[in-house]
DNA sequence: TTGTAAGCGTTATCAC
DNA sequence: GTGATAACGCTTACAA
């Protein structure tokens, strides 16, 4: 029988091996030591099933391994995605990822934040909409879409490049005059350079294009509203409409389709995400393809890189489009 | 200035308020204290920005409010779906979630489970696929979809429930011939229970039924196969399809039209899960629902429940039958 | 009631 | 290279 019931701590182990506790400790941060009591040391580990309590290791060391993802929610396809891979991303760096949601609650987002500095986490990574927030100036923050000021490093997807490239397909693709339709919320954030870059591409190819900017509050059916008056005689005004995301472009694909036009027959649309059927099937529609990976990867390196006096204030990284059926190839 | 530049400490805010570091303490810690110490230290705190050190206190109170979850990824819509509802749940009861996801891969499984432990966490909950897992007796665990032991509670879907409430409904629906479609892991757990349900439904009402049961390896291909061969003169064998998940009945229900069945018209299928458009818009398909965050409250609930002396091995929550138009209404 | 002091499990600094 | 010892920030008896 060991002492308590408890979890044993450096102590049993340095007793049961014999040596001293700071030798024991040297073992574990890999100092090195002599070779036979190094062996000694593993062995009582092993046999006591010793493991480091993080949390007093992170007393002392004031590095804990742990980074805190601020997330609107869990469930939306992209912040799922992003929620994987960046998990992925920080256990490839040996860290453990706490994650809280706040249901686009500024109130909610600055209490998580408030919650995560309690926790002494290494750093945070953040997708919030309180334009008010106030990041800890003491522990390293990297805002995923939305520009804070150039102390804070923004990773995002090339938004710009991305209105771009989806205006430019539709018009590869033989369209003629596009819709942009986008919905979502006031705070300004990154993507609404999507309409910048779409914008930008049809002044360049002086193609014809309408723009219709919803908020969040108004519901999909204004979108419903202006289609109907835009189809004369069955057949529409318009032959390519880009959408801010993919859950908005599905929206107009049904909505479409219920009004009687076919896609990609009379129109062809293209989202933005690259949300995929149950995460990883096929895309939900023609897209451009957020890099969530990448985005992932970006944000946990600069995050934890140890340099932080020189760091960029906003990454973007490259999209691609992908078919999904809503466009002719 | 003060003095380093780190966090400000409990010794600090007893400096600012001149009182005793004991006060300190007892007052963030609910105890009560004269009126007048208690302002002077919520004031000092207030000026300095503190935050108790979460970690300090956790190394002496043995207690951290923290909770790992661990889930196979992050992107799957149901596991999505959990994390987020897990994770407000956890949020209610004043607990940080630290989420890791293993990708199915028994040996990350354990990893995981190694992990979080030395991270002093109060609790976990697993949803994995590792037989042979070793849960540490040491740490609350709570397991859902997957019975370990009777010293393991599980939380589970009334799968059973689901299986013959599928079944009732398709018959109810006018179904004379029905299908049971199965992929996924050998390792047991109790969504095993969707078909026993469906049988005992079928054998209650005397219908016809046949069972199809793949392994993740195999692919969605030997379904087509099978669908196939069971269509003569452009009319199927079957007019009604349970499939053990969503993901598997939109394959499926892609399958029949390509095949030229129309859904629901020559066929109806009913899946199971409850998935939904990006999250939260229309089922994906008629289905079963999982009651998820039931199944997050529940399991949070038990993880914390203060007295572990008697706790239940099994707690099946009920589902419902939702129509997402691949079904006769 | 308030203040004091002894740890919690690690790490880091020294003498040996 | 090894082994005592003093922090780290907090809780909690216990003494004042």
């Amino acid at each position: 029988m060991k002492r308590k019931s408890s979890a044993p701590t450096m102590k049993d182990v340095a007793r049961e091996a014999g040596v001293a506790l700071g030798t024991v400790s040297k073992v574990f941060n890999g100092i090195p030591v002599g070779e036979s009591y190094r062996l000694r040391v593993e062995q009582a580990a092993a046999k006591l099933g010793y493991q480091v309590n993080s949390y007093a290791r992170g007393l002392k060391a004031n590095k804990t391994g742990t980074v805190a993802l601020i997330l609107p929610n869990a469930y939306d396809p992209f912040f799922a995605a992003l929620a994987d891979n960046i998990c992925q991303a920080l256990a490839r760096r040996g860290c453990r990822m706490l994650l809280t949601v706040t249901g686009s609650d500024p109130d909610a987002e600055q209490r998580c934040i408030r919650m995560v500095e309690q926790n002494k986490v290494d750093g945070i990574i953040g997708l919030t909409y309180n334009p008010a927030l106030e990041v800890p100036a003491a522990i390293p923050f990297v805002s995923i879409d939305r520009y804070f000021s150039p102390a804070v490093p923004c990773v995002a997807s090339d938004n710009f490049g991305g209105g771009q490239l989806a205006a430019e397909k539709l018009l590869e693709l033989g369209c003629k005059k596009l819709l942009f339709f986008r919905i979502g919320t006031d705070v300004p954030g990154e993507p609404d350079k999507r309409l910048s870059g779409f914008q930008a591409a049809c002044q360049l190819h002086q193609a014809e294009h309408t723009v219709l900017i919803l908020n969040d509050r108004e519901g999909f059916e204004p979108f419903r509203t202006f289609l109907g008056e835009h189809i004369r005689g069955g057949k529409p005004d318009f032959d390519g409409i880009f959408c801010n995301t993919d859950r908005l472009a599905h929206h107009v694909i049904c909505m479409l389709q219920e009004l009687g036009l076919a896609v990609p027959g009379d129109v062809q649309v293209i989202g933005f995400d690259g949300v995929r059927y149950f995460g990883y099937d096929g895309y939900v529609c023609s897209t451009i393809v957020q890099p969530v990976a990448q985005l992932a990867e970006t944000s946990v390196n600069i995050l934890l890189e140890e340099d932080r006096s020189n760091l960029p204030s906003l990454i973007c990284l490259p999209v691609a489009y992908a078919a999904g059926g809503t466009t002719r190839e």
